[in-house]
DNA sequence: ACAGGATATTGCGCATACGCAACACTAGTC
DNA sequence: GACTAGTGTTGCGTATGCGCAATATCCTGT
């Protein structure tokens, strides 16, 4: 029996965590931010004004997780939520000026360290392909079974 | 600037959550046990009475989530907890008659499904060398920095 | 219109995750 | 033997993560 210490599996565990503390620990002691606000804030300043939902699917969160962390940034003033005019059930997410600035400096020292770190990893072009495909790869396995279903 | 939306901290993030995800699907409703609880127990299976520093380290989680766990397990009978006899400051955790059958059946149905899933995504031995490769070195990128130190 | 099914969100409960401080014990030094 | 560092564990507060049920709203077929 191969080691179970050192599957795949631990070993995507522990390069997730590794990368969650780190930046868990330099933006919460910098800025007071968790690494999963930073994740919405970054998707938002990519496209503002979506839904939790979308929000979800783009950072394969749950929604009720999701309403929970934009509940609490709307708290700080980071974000706004709106009713969506065109669907009531859904309600849009926008950035205030205030968590505008806060992304903008976030995304800096973000790119100054572990970001930045994180992008030297793969050495060229094609390995990163290779590493993009095999985690998508990984998604698809685990996605396509019963009683998974993604995160709808 | 790349899209934040597909870059490699995302792409690992939904590639650990599926995994995490389905394991917890699966072994929670055919169980009742957590994707963490069955890592802890197959991690004793693999190396019997250690302590819960140990048991930290080998699967990179945090000492009190630690301890929250195994106390839990322990309420459920699937293991024991013992004083050191070489080091009074440290619990050494044993796994059960129970908690020894319910891992020989759990191993065998995330072998059946989810782990044999993973087992299959790496092409080769070589291509599995790789990605093991670079997922230390991601490990070792996040790790070698400040306000970050791993694990302890 | 209206019933019935689908979808977005919320609320609740439980299980991680982690920083921090406290505590217990060990080990090394004097 | 007391002093001092260092290490293993616990306790506490907060933030995710997820299943489940409830709610509000949309949409389709009739």
């Amino acid at each position: 029996m191969a080691e179970f210490a050192k599957s795949l599996g631990i070993r995507l565990r522990r390069a997730y965590q590794s990368l969650h503390r780190r930046a868990n620990g330099e933006l919460r002691s910098q800025f007071g931010v968790t690494a999963d606000q930073f994740v919405v804030l970054s998707l938002l300043a990519e496209r503002d004004g979506i839904s939790q939902q979308d929000l979800c699917s783009r950072c394969y969160s749950d929604p009720s997780t999701m309403g929970a962390l934009v509940r609490l940034m709307e708290g700080k003033r980071w974000v706004r939520r709106t009713v969506d005019p065109g669907d009531g059930r859904a309600r849009l997410v926008h950035l205030t000026p205030a968590g505008r600035d806060l992304q903008a400096k976030l995304w800096q020292a973000a790119g100054e360290s572990f970001h930045r770190d994180l992008w030297g990893i793969p050495r060229s072009a094609q390995e990163e392909r290779k590493i993009f495909d095999l985690l998508d790869r990984i998604v698809a396995a685990m996605e396509r079974a019963p009683g998974s279903g993604g995160n709808r």
